[in-house]
DNA sequence: GAATGTATGTTAGAGCTCTAATGGATGCAA
DNA sequence: TTGCATCCATTAGAGCTCTAACATACATTC
């Protein structure tokens, strides 16, 4: 006895659309050669410079380890630059360097394109209506837990 | 200039939405002590004895190499069994053993119990349409590609 | 001043995910 | 029979993600 078809589970739907999601934007950032985590914090840290790691894994909807291990690679690639708070001593003030500006600005046209594609498929209403259904989603799913 | 503000992208409201989803399946898996892609593997094991591990892949979407990592961990907990198939000799037959079987049934029972909140917090109509412009978001987002 | 609380940062460990590359086996066609 | 196409499986390597735990620094309160 099956207990719940795959498609009656809205589940499967909100992934399957979150899959395309990453799978287009992944290839869309592609000529700027950052990753959709790493293009997301670079898209804060633009908005937010000197923000600390923590506040941008709030913004990024991830832990703070997670956000760590984004930050470490984009800093390998001199993307990112990091200094001690002046008297907050244990904050890193983080921020983007030249290089990751351009980058940030590289992926960004990459990843608007992307969201224009996808706003063009729906009108207005149904635009709203998807963030209204998908909202309710996410709420009644935190309230779960 | 900001480009596009997060609350305007629709894939943010997409991925959120996945976020808390995983969240709460993960929570509702707990008893069961598996993650949300090996109770994926397991449900489909359940409806497909013997399936190969390419074809497994395909309905849980997800590449070989990533169900190959699944599948050595439910199987280091004993919880299938990989043969080789009778003649095509480069083939795995994977099947659940019976604790394999159980866990599934234990892990499907949250699963679902997320899943009927879910559905609980729609009408019918509105199911209908979630579901309808999901589709659409795949659809154009897998075309983009 | 000392204790508590809150926030940050980091490490460790497990697990998922992808692309790319490799090797093996089968089946079909020239 | 040989070659090609197709499918399966696996390994390697990079990266993201989480929970748990620990250390540090500042702020508030007693």
């Amino acid at each position: 006895m099956t207990s719940m078809a795959p498609e009656e589970r809205i589940g499967s739907h909100v992934k399957r659309a979150e899959q395309a999601l990453l799978a287009a934007k992944n290839a869309a950032l592609k000529p700027a050669a950052v990753t959709v985590p790493q293009y997301a914090a670079l898209l804060w840290l633009a908005e937010k410079p000197g923000i600390s790691a923590a506040a941008l894994a709030r913004l990024c909807g991830v832990t703070p380890p997670t956000m760590n291990t984004v930050l470490k690679n984009l800093h390998e690639r001199g993307l990112i630059e990091r200094t001690p708070h002046e008297w907050h001593r244990n904050v890193l003030e983080t921020r983007l360097t030249d290089e990751g500006r351009a980058v940030m600005e590289l992926a960004d046209a990459g990843a608007v394109r992307v969201e224009r594609a996808l706003a063009a498929a729906f009108t207005e209403e149904e635009r709203a209506q998807l963030i209204a259904l998908l909202g309710r989603c996410a709420e009644v799913l935190d309230a779960q837990r």
